[in-house]
DNA sequence: TCGACTAACTCCAAATGATGGATTTATAGG
DNA sequence: CCTATAAATCCATCATTTGGAGTTAGTCGA
């Protein structure tokens, strides 16, 4: 009390910040234009003078992010040069942590996978020489892309919450024994010799999905990842939520209902798939979903009454929370989602649109994926790259 | 596509933007500590040079806004000194059109209630008629208050929502015939001279909470307003949360379901309540919310359920939202909540508490509000106080 | 009582980055 | 070939933070 302790208070802003956040701003407005733009155009977009905007590219064309891409003419006088990003100027890594899976890609600055490796997570082995190996596929995957070291700026890991932020590690992951506050980030980072950060696969999946994915415009929304567990990754505001440990969009009781072994053991309940198809190994539940998918297909009643009772559970979920957070767009993802995606979307998307209060304010997009099955660790790589080029009014603060 | 339309790209950030902005970081870690806080402090807590301090507090005291408030000595050395804020430096206004009540607040700079009136909101009036005496309202309480007209910043309107803030205005309230598109932010600006904004109850109720209530010092939170309808007010990452349309917060069923309407409706069904309970009127509402909780507190069973459901109800809700953003802060609040919460906190709280989330990450505060009834006029009030002076990162970008 | 010491605060020059006006550059059209 | 026009850059200016030196106001010990 009284002046001794000093809380954490808002911390004021600097010159040098201002320079860095405003070239930020100039990059995200490029690599937002596929087809190139050019310095007035991005003077106007930006608020920024025409002549903050020659210094800051000639620092980006310095820095090899920019290129000039050409010239576009408009009637009279001297025309547009046209700047667009160099994708290959830099590189992220991101590694995906799942029950089922760890995938590991490699990305460069528009999000382009490059390259990618995927392994069967092994249950109940060595932690420490599965995380080791993690690493080795890291190191493996950036030689066999060719990427100079220097660029590659950093490496994300997503992992299945709830985590704990500050220390870097998963804390008791059900579906994970053993990697229970294993201090992941720290690992990784020593032994492929970049800086790691480490956040929860939906939340990677939805930075993933503006940075390239299905919803690089929007400024509000939702991702409903479906994989061995289920979540949601959220945007409000420009802004991925977070909270306090970094564990926002957990589903509870929803989450739990939506896993895919409470799926199979409801269909092998209804015997609907036999006895075969009782998950041990999460990564066995894919199969069993593909075939409950294929059931239904073919009309098969029961497994489609299950799809169905499952799409209604997570619609209402989502309308809950879309109606909770006032956003305009709601993908969908995670492997789990790839299988019965079909069959779900055409029940979740009315009841969205039907919704009283999308009703009452405004239309809101459902959306599939466009990164297939490792959203995740495109996701993951995204964290580095939204957090070293995205502009974020935060970054202007002084750590 | 392709350059033609530039679409609304992030905003560039500017000197004097920084400027402001430290200034408001500085002023808000002062308003942050009651018992004041010296130079060196300052500079300690925002991370700005001593030097940048000093010419920010020399600007704060020049306009008044601080004063020095006496000497701390800490054994050798000069003694630092103390700065406070002028509490009545500023004022701000706040107006909460409720279908109970209309109320109308005047506070100082530190959100203390200087002046305030309430009415019962007319039925069925002349919607003009009855703007026309809010704005009355508002200049009768700025003459007695004494407080001087160029020290108001502005006017804060509160309302349930739906709203459509761009256009100022309340869409299609239920409880609020009349209302529905009348350019109510427009019409009490002009009529009072005051620059106005209007936001939701619930969000002004939220941003009351922080700036005076009892949640000064969480970044985020969650605040449960229980009046004539019921909503969420969302802090996540010391942002206020407002969604695509500024309305988030709204809870779809629940709301429908915790409304004072309905709960009468059941007591009546029920034969606790006489039939004269009926409400037509919401203003009429609390008493028999008054009644029941009475009757609950007399030991009538029935009653009592009622209220326990009630209090169920709202603590599922409240805990899915707490998971689905993960705050460690929980406020209620609002006229229906002031006569229920002795009945109702002792429920929720263990609820909130023994929720697998809250378990597995960490503990989470559940609270009554501070601030009475008139939670979201002070709100309201607290939106201008908030918008003019704290400190926003996202102030910095050009509009 | 006086001087040494220490911490808080302020003055001054330098650095950084945006801004506004004038200037150069590149194209279309007559 | 000249002019009109729009894009991009050069130059001087302004606002703001920063770092180091200097000033101020206390405490402590002799």
């Amino acid at each position: 009390m009284g002046g001794v302790t000093t809380p954490a208070i808002r911390r004021g802003a600097n010159l040098p910040r201002v320079g860095d956040f405003n070239e930020s701003v100039i990059l995200d407005a490029i690599r937002r234009h596929p087809t190139g733009l050019s310095r007035v155009e991005l003077a106007r977009a930006t608020g920024l003078s025409a002549q903050a905007v020659s210094n800051i590219t000639r620092r980006l064309l310095d820095q090899g992010l920019v290129r000039e891409s050409g010239k576009r003419s408009g009637g009279n006088g001297k025309p547009r040069t046209l700047l667009e990003i160099v994708p290959a100027a830099r590189y992220a890594v991101g590694v995906h942590l799942d029950p089922a899976v760890i995938t590991c890609v490699l990305v460069d600055l528009l999000g382009t996978v490059i390259a990618q490796r995927g392994r069967r997570t092994p249950r109940g082995g060595e932690t420490d020489a599965i995380a080791a190996d993690m690493a080795s596929s890291v190191s493996a995957l950036m030689a066999e892309s060719g990427a100079d070291r220097e660029r590659i700026l950093g490496l994300g890991i997503a992992a299945p919450g709830p985590i704990d932020v500050t220390a870097g590690w998963v804390v008791d992951p059900p579906e994970l024994p053993g990697w229970g506050r294993y201090p992941l980030r720290e690992r990784l980072s020593a032994a492929t010799g970049l800086p790691a950060l480490l956040d929860k696969d939906v939340t990677a999946a939805v930075v993933a999905e503006r940075w390239t994915g299905a919803a690089t415009d929007s400024r509000n929304l939702l991702f409903f990842y479906l994989g061995t567990g289920s979540g949601m990754g959220l945007v409000v505001d420009d802004t991925v939520l977070r909270g306090v440990s970094g564990n926002a969009g957990e589903v509870g009781g929803l989450g739990a209902a939506c896993s895919s072994r409470a799926i199979l053991e409801e269909a092998i309940a209804l015997g609907v798939l036999g006895g075969e198809y009782t998950v041990t190994d999460p990564a066995e539940a894919q199969g069993g979903m593909r075939r409950l998918a294929e059931l239904a297909a073919a009309g098969q009643a029961q497994a489609d009454g299950i799809i169905e009772r499952l799409a209604i559970r997570i619609g209402r979920g989502v309308c809950a929370a879309a109606t909770l957070l006032d956003v305009d767009t709601i993908v969908f993802g995670g492997p789990i989602w790839q299988v019965l995606a079909d069959r779900m979307l055409p029940v979740i998307e009315p009841m969205v649109a039907g919704s009283p209060f999308v009703k009452a304010t405004h239309p809101t997009a459902v959306l599939s994926t466009t990164l297939g099955e490792n959203v995740a660790a495109v996701g993951a790589a995204s964290l580095v790259l939204d957090q070293a080029l995205s502009a974020q009014p935060r970054s202007l603060l002084l750590g």
